[in-house]
RNA sequence: GGGCGCUUAGCUCAGUUGGCUAGAGCGCUUGCUUUACACGCAAGAAGUCGGGGGUUCAAGUCCCUCAGCGCCCACCA
């Protein structure tokens, strides 16, 4: 035997993906209809989880079943810089040796930075390798490889020219811990239990004040006007007139807005335009000035009054409320229920502050991509995700794309010494200063979000303009990513790509939902409720891993790590393991190719695996991967293992027994690779060629009416067991009368049953069998009659209710003028086969009942 | 406040266009050393498909409604 005896992934995984990596696999071939789908570039600074795992086996089960059809399929991997993300786990680095990234200079972080990264590619690269991705490593991309920066250059010099990006000063969420600002979509809001104060405002003229409630006492030395809402009885004699602001000596305008909700707090806000958005807002409509008090440290700023200078926002709102209440100007204050924004990262409450950044005005590149989601051209998996982001695109708002961190792609944009408003474009990012028309222009410090770099990702990965892979493979067949990453990257992707190519980036999306724990919590270190998939892959196997996320996972729905799904995976593959090795015992010769159908079992199993391919098929296509797998587990399992091996014990057919093999092993492949491989390899099913580059196989196709017999054969064998079980009979044998095909199958029946002997015979005593439509009956015992009589009950009360149903819907006029034609004969087909089936059961209770 | 989901056996989940006597894996019960497999074989038990209403010959599947859970967006200072 070539094959051991027990499977041990641990002995093969490594070698097999080698095999598949050198034999040149995994790039596309040069024929067919292209395939092609790019991975979702993992952030470079760690190690993959259990999403990973999902995702990247979900797109190697599309990229290897799209093989297995003939076509050319091309499978990029790649990593990201994940600029924030990677700078903070590098200064958690820092902070173990006592440093921070105040001690370094721009240049000297960012190549630390880099080294770090680096440090990490193999350890990176051999995760994905033992995840079994058939990835072509020869087209790897990283998000700071040249190539990438100059199409992320290229894109922004675009949009520059074009009037797209525009820099401007605008409220931005910043982190003051870690010193940049972030898009809005990466603030994470919380509720949280706050106060609100209310705080007199007299009015300049004396004729009294106002009480404005606010959460933030300490921006009120930003104020720049307070606002009521136009029909406010309480307030409109005040509009127009002006307020002392106190602790200040400036005086501010009572202005009117609809925005100010009569119903909260005292119906009266303070408007500090450069620190909330909504202020801003109203600021602009009002055209209002903008004061700023915080820095972006975090610390009032110089210019407010003395005593609170260089206080931080907390020690500032304590300072400010006690000088509030020494002069009487404090009413009071009440508990609330707020939202408020946090740094996703370090938790640091988000401030809002003016800062000039490039911007995306995004409106024209939404509605494109609106306007081409809505024309069907990208298809979504689930559906419901395509209303999402049309939502989302509808009310999208500006896009800031400055990052104030070194650790990502420096913005190509320099600033005129002389003149502030004078910003050029130029590459010559690794100069601080450069000339130009005799004139100084200074570096943007600042660097690119790092979506704006990603969601240029399938084209740049692609080599646009030029490059082949561009010419032949965009857009894309497949993106398949997390439901996560609908606004932050797809919706960008869709738009930029729409924008550069003139096409949408990908045809179809799929969207995993998350893995959780056990309980539905998400996965977190803190939790300590993480499964690693190399833990998992080292346990049960790589292919144990895939089926294990794979089975019962649809798209868009999270679903939790189950260990007894992994643990149903590496049963599946000890099975067919072991299939492969009842045949390599029976199978002398595995070169030859041209088996034929000889017993009945031969045609049944033939026809079962014409179904088999095409519902797989069907469910490949449709991105129903867990169904498709279903179908060729149940096909290997049920049929092939439990009935045909069984049956081919008694009448052998080892080259149809070997085609099996043969055809069997490239459905199975996109599920459970490595395990599938090893055995073409270790049997030599085909002499020079891998699994992996192997096509559908199809074979001979089955005789109905053989395979019918075989079917019916197997209800008989179904009825013997059930019988017998249900009896406890022991050492019984079937009778027959009359029946041909009992006569011809006697020793399969035999064998499958469990009886010891089939044989001709005369009805008398023992039982006769009333499911499987045989003349046919079990020769038994007494005792175990008794309890058949027990049992008999059981199975006429059954057939019973199932005849009563049928006959009356039999009896509904409705049903047989509007069901289906085809419908209403297989119901009255139903009704014989049940009336048939009972009609015996009564006999035989008739029969035994005067025994009760 | 707005949007999108989810609720099906003990557990985790499938169920495509309405045709279902509602499935799978794991678990459970009973019996098996049947030599490819105990990571197994065989036989079983287990669900009024969250509640209510409607459309239909027919509803787990479509519509309305209520309840519970989850996610996302927006935010009242």
């Amino acid at each position: 035997m070539k094959l051991a005896k027990n499977y041990d992934p641990k002995l093969y995984e490594t070698d097999i993906y080698s095999l598949w990596e050198q034999s040149g696999a995994f790039s596309p071939n040069d024929k067919g209809r292209s395939f092609s789908l790019v991975v979702p570039p993992p952030n470079a600074n760690g190690n993959l989880h259990m999403g990973h795992a999902l995702s990247f086996s979900v797109q190697d089960i599309a990229a290897r079943y799209h093989r297995l059809k003939g076509e050319r399929v091309l499978f990029v991997p790649g990593a990201d810089h994940a600029g924030f993300e990677t700078q903070v786990v590098y200064e958690r680095e820092l902070e173990k040796q006592g440093k921070s990234r105040f001690d370094y200079s721009r240049e000297v972080l960012y190549n630390k930075i880099f080294d770090f990264v680096d440090l990490n590619r193999d350890n990176f690269q051999t995760q994905i390798r033992k995840l079994g991705a058939s990835v072509d490593w020869s087209r790897y991309a990283f998000s700071l490889d040249p190539k990438i920066v100059k199409q992320a250059y290229a894109t922004f010099k675009q949009m520059w020219k074009e009037g797209l990006v525009y820099r401007g000063e605008r409220l931005v969420n910043f982190c003051t811990l870690h010193g940049t600002a972030f898009a809005d979509i990466e603030v994470d809001y919380r509720e949280e239990k706050g106060q609100l104060w209310q705080i007199r405002y007299p009015l300049s003229d004396g004729s009294g004040e106002l009480v404005v409630a606010t959460t933030r006492p300490e921006t009120m030395l930003g104020d720049t006007a307070v606002a009521v809402n136009p029909e406010d009885s309480r307030y409109k004699m005040m509009i127009g007139k002006t307020v002392k602001l106190p602790l200040t000596h400036r005086e501010i305008p009572v202005i009117a807005d609809n925005y100010v909700d009569v119903n909260f707090g005292t119906g009266a806000v303070k408007i500090t335009p450069a620190h909330d958005p909504n202020d801003y807002q109203i600021a602009q409509r009002h055209d209002l000035p903008f004061v700023t008090v915080i820095g972006f440290d975090g610390k009032l700023v110089h210019s407010v009054p003395e005593t609170f200078r260089g206080l931080n926002v907390l020690e500032g709102r304590e300072a400010i409320l006690k000088q509030l209440e020494r002069e009487g100007l404090l009413v009071g204050d009440e508990e609330i229920i707020h939202n408020v924004g946090h740094c996703y990262k370090c938790a640091t409450v988000i401030e809002p502050l003016l800062k000039e950044q490039w911007f995306i005005d995004i409106k024209p590149l939404a509605d494109n991509a609106l306007q081409a989601i809505r024309a069907g051209k990208i298809e979504f998996l689930p559906q419901a995700k395509q209303i999402q982001l049309e939502r989302y695109l509808e009310t999208i708002r500006d896009w800031n794309i400055s990052r104030q961190i070194v650790w990502g792609i420096p913005i190509p944009a320099f600033q005129n010494e002389e003149d502030p408003d004078d910003w050029i474009y130029d590459e010559r990012v690794d100069q601080e200063v450069i000339t130009v028309d005799n004139k100084h222009y200074r570096r943007d410090a600042d660097v690119f979000d790092t979506w704006f770099s990603s969601s240029t990702w399938p084209y740049t990965t692609l080599d646009y303009p030029q490059g082949t892979d561009f010419k032949e493979f965009y857009p894309l067949s497949l993106m398949e990513t997390g439901s996560d990453l609908l606004y932050p990257w797809l919706s960008r992707m869709i738009m930029l790509g729409l924008y550069v190519t003139g096409e949408v980036p990908f045809s179809k999306v799929y969207l995993h939902g998350m893995i959780t724990d056990s309980q539905g919590r998400k996965m977190s270190k803190s939790i300590g409720n993480v499964t690693d998939p190399m833990e998992t892959i080292a346990k049960f196997g790589s292919d144990a891993l895939r089926i294990g996320v794979i089975s019962g996972q649809t798209p868009g729905n999270n679903q939790p790590y189950v260990e007894a799904k992994v643990i149903g995976g590496r049963n599946f593959i000890n099975k067919l393991w072991n299939i492969a090795r009842f045949t390599e015992g029976v199978v002398e010769n595995f070169k030859q190719t041209d088996a034929q159908p000889i017993s009945a079992a031969d045609h049944w199993i033939l026809v079962q695996y014409a179904k088999t391919k095409s519902l797989y098929i069907e469910h490949m296509d449709s991105y129903r991967f867990s169904e498709a797998y279903e179908i060729i587990y149940h096909f290997l399992w049920n049929d092939f293992a439990d009935w045909y091996i069984e049956a081919s014990k008694i009448e052998p057919n080892p080259a149809l027994l070997a085609e099996l093999l043969r055809s069997a092993l490239p459905l199975v492949q996109p599920f459970a690779p490595f395990v599938s491989e090893t055995i073409w390899q270790t049997l030599e099913l085909s002499q020079n060629s891998l699994l992996i580059n192997q096509k559908l196989i199809d074979l001979p196709s089955g005789n109905e009416e053989n395979a019918m017999r075989f079917e019916r054969i197997k209800s008989l064998v179904n009825e013997v067991r059930s019988l017998l079980t249900a009896t406890k009979a022991v050492k019984v044998k079937l009778y027959y009368h009359n029946e041909p095909d009992v006569a011809s199958f006697a020793t399969v029946i035999n064998q499958l049953g469990g009886t010891i002997g089939v044989e001709e015979g005369e009805a008398g005593r023992g039982i006769a069998l009333t499911a499987s439509g045989f003349n046919c009956w079990l020769d038994i015992d007494q005792e175990s009659i008794d309890r058949y009589v027990t049992h008999l009950e059981e199975l006429i009360a059954a057939e019973q209710q199932r005849t009563k149903q049928l006959q009356e819907r039999l009896k509904n006029h409705s049903y047989l003028n509007q069901a289906p034609k085809e419908l209403v004969e297989e119901t009255s087909n139903q009704l014989v086969e049940a009336e048939q089936t009972l009609e015996k059961l009564l006999d035989e209770k008739i029969r035994f009942a005067p025994r009760r």
